[in-house]
DNA sequence: ACTTGATCTAGACCTCGCTCTAGATCGTAG
DNA sequence: CTACGATCTAGAGCGAGGTCTAGATCAAGT
């Protein structure tokens, strides 16, 4: 029953490669790394079944990693859950230093993108007067 | 006096690193890409001498770069510009792409940052209620 | 049984964006 | 003149994060 239940829910590694966005191989890669908290169950036949909570803590994963999380945090991390209870405090440092690096992040890319506005106005601004001072061009 | 003008503002490699906040390394490499408009001009002794016009394209080209253009992208810039007048359309057109990409991260980001918030406050909840269960916890 | 497609392992290989090295030269202070 | 630091060129090296290959095996359809 438990066993039917959890061979029911398992997934294949192409069908976890499509529900998280990782590719076959990044997810071989990601296990290697150890970034995953327990090991991969496998089949009869040595195929990968993944648990609905392998799913959960990939699609974290992938957050993680596209918010610029280094691979190397990650592992910390995942060891940090494999380890069991008692390290919770580590684990909360870990993601608030993470918070406030995407805080940072997002703050500088606010500032690049009010430059970038700026110069497409001036950009526009130029077209529509029908070429009137080139800025930075090397030939004016 | 144009020329003494142009001796007495023009920046050694150095003084423009420190100004952009690249390397020494980073600024020939930039010069080597094609990253630059105009050919950096050159002492007797054949060193850099940068304009207060390199200067500020390179800030602009750091702003770029910050948030994720790929060098390749600046490279089509800085041909644009050094091509002259008659493209603004479509250095208007790289720069806007750019801008929506840049939108999009800061969105993605802003998604993660909610997400690794609740899970920081989870972990927060876990630690002040003293131990309750381990959400990803393999060994509960 | 045969074919087809997904998966397996180990390890080589790739792109990006610099960074560093070696060995020579410049330029300025003593 | 001598030192010494900054700069020069060409090219090798590096770290991150995967990606791809080869050759074998598994599983399902016909």
């Amino acid at each position: 029953m438990t066993t039917d239940d959890a061979a029911a829910r398992s997934l294949s590694i192409g069908e976890v490669a499509e529900q998280t966005g990782l590719s076959v191989h990044a997810l071989r890669f990601y296990e290697r790394e150890g970034l995953l908290v327990g090991p991969v169950r496998r089949s009869s036949g040595g195929r990968r079944r993944y648990t609905s909570f392998d799913v959960d803590w990939l699609l974290i994963c992938v957050k993680l990693r596209a918010s610029g999380m280094p691979i190397a945090d990650l592992q910390r991390f995942a060891e940090l859950v494999r380890q069991g209870p008692g390290n919770e405090a580590e684990r909360l440092r870990l993601l608030d230093a993470h918070r406030l690096r995407v805080d940072a992040q997002i703050e500088a890319l606010e500032e690049c993108r009010s430059v970038i506005a700026w110069k497409v106005g001036v950009y526009a601004e130029h077209l529509a007067d029908g070429e009137a001072g080139g800025l930075w061009d090397p030939t004016v």
